[in-house]
DNA sequence: CCGTATCCTGGCGGATACTG
DNA sequence: CAGTATCCGCCAGGATACGG
């Protein structure tokens, strides 16, 4: 936590912290990602029930940008009935520490 | 940076990381903290022209939430034309390690 | 200069039904 | 079970004009 700078983006290169939010910063992500943070593995299914209000479309669309954003591996085993697990990648567990930071903030409230 | 878990809502209490997010979540609050962060003390005018996009009547409405919500002072110098000030509280200023944690993500995409 | 008042639109995301 | 397909409602937020 030493000497990081804040800064906006300059013409031509973007700002960083627009960047994640490009990727991180619809609706369900940021809550996406805490599941998976907290649970590391989890099922569609599991997904659907704890993000209580989501719909199977919505978070169908935001898995698939997260896997291709590289935050997300899906990994599907070939049974019947299916089975497909959902777990961060290395880029996505390095998210954790905006996680507790915004954990820490929002006890606060 | 120590012994802090994440967690989920419980029926009853609320997630803090969903609290936070209902107060810095919508899509202009993350940049106009930034550059609140950045710069101390801004106008309404300044912060127009540098978040890019905004329309003023957005920003007007972002910044009335997040100054109801203890994030941000509002100060009206009563002079001809007149000038406004914005500046971050202390609960305000206390974001910085989100963002600080958001930007070195960010850097490494 | 600092906004508010109006009007309007795009697209996020909900609900539901259906398939491999 | 794990999605996709379809339809549609809603509102965040843009554009613009105007007032204090």
């Amino acid at each position: 936590m030493e000497e990081v700078k804040l800064s906006k983006g300059t013409p031509g290169t973007k700002c960083p912290i627009e960047a994640a939010l490009g990727i991180i910063g619809s609706k369900w992500t940021f809550l996406i990602i805490r599941d998976l943070l907290i649970d590391g593995t989890v099922r569609f299914g599991e997904l659907l029930k704890s993000l209580e209000g989501i719909s199977p479309k919505t978070l169908s669309v935001r898995l698939r940008e997260l896997e291709e954003s590289g935050i997300v591996v899906r990994t599907v085993y070939p049974e019947v009935p299916p089975r497909v697990e959902y777990t961060l990648t290395d880029k996505g567990k390095q998210l954790e520490s905006i996680f507790i930071e915004l954990k820490v903030w929002g006890l606060k409230l």
